[in-house]
DNA sequence: CTTGCTGCAAAAGTTTTGCACACGT
DNA sequence: ACGTGTGCAAAACTTTTGCAGCAAG
């Protein structure tokens, strides 16, 4: 089998359709949006502003906390990501153009998240929004649960 | 027909079921506490604090945000209420007890928030979870669309 | 009485915004 | 050149916390 079709790969289309996107809406594509978009699609995981911000610096490519915020806002209008809602603390955000819709399961004693897919969750999602008479936009399915890891290494931590 | 079960009923155990949390942990059932429980079982729908403090105000019953907030945590422990998470700048709250999980369809025009039942979403949750080794404990799931109103008055107001 | 609770206001945390200068088209 | 974008720091916003007086058990 040819394995040819890397992450690498994902990278051209994706900034090309972001491009694209921006200029039908007069904006411009700047060496900061470049360097935000390559860091969220080397992520494969559920990702948050101040990570990005981190691991950016960290790769001293030094983008602002506000233009971070500000891309992550045009990322969301062109499809590209979505926000995903594990808390009410911080927001979330996960690369959707070219990946598979996910649900997430998160642990509620170590936090660690993983993702499944969501196809027949999908297909009853959009079944309810019709009932209710709503055109399906989208959907998040989240389920919490303790992990294995959790099950093995009890914290007996209860106050 | 017999319809005397009305929500107030509702509202006697409830009390005790708190009464009783505060207790074991050691805790006081105050004046403000009640009043709080009072003002979120009246609330048929998702509230948040915000919201919370407003009405409770209006009410003249002076209570104030560091207590709501405080409150809405012992209540979440005592299983009573539980987070929803509609969007990701403000945290929303639902009664869980005496009343069955929800599942909630989002206007993404209007905001208006309606609910739906959950049987069968649930038991493929707790089926996932257990697929990936996970205890499951509790899930939520949101969708998202324009609601029927929304369609009928579009705003056009796209950029 | 003892211990926890309340209200206030300040702190903490994430996200947004105003402004002066810089860059993409 | 024009108009938009950037970084900074301050603002805005929700939620948390410290403290002095107050109330529940």
């Amino acid at each position: 089998m040819k394995a040819l079709a890397n992450d690498k790969d994902m990278i051209l289309p994706v900034c090309a359709i972001f491009r694209r996107f921006l200029k039908t809406q007069g904006l411009k594509f700047t060496t900061e949006r470049a360097l935000i978009l390559d860091a969220i699609l080397a992520k494969e995981e559920v990702f948050e502003a101040d990570e990005l911000l981190n691991e950016m610096r960290a790769a001293e490519h030094r983008v602002s906390k506000a233009t971070i915020y500000r891309t992550l806002k045009h990322l969301m209008e062109a499809n590209i990501i979505t926000e995903v809602l594990i808390d009410s603390k911080q927001a979330h955000y996960r690369t959707i153009f070219g990946r598979e819709p996910k649900g997430h399961l998160v642990c509620v004693e170590t936090g660690k998240i993983v993702e499944f897919p969501v196809t027949e969750l999908s297909a009853v999602a959009d079944k309810i929004a019709k009932e209710h008479g709503f055109e399906p936009v989208s959907h998040r399915f989240v389920i919490y649960g303790v992990s294995p890891e959790a099950q093995k290494h009890p914290q007996a931590d209860r106050g």
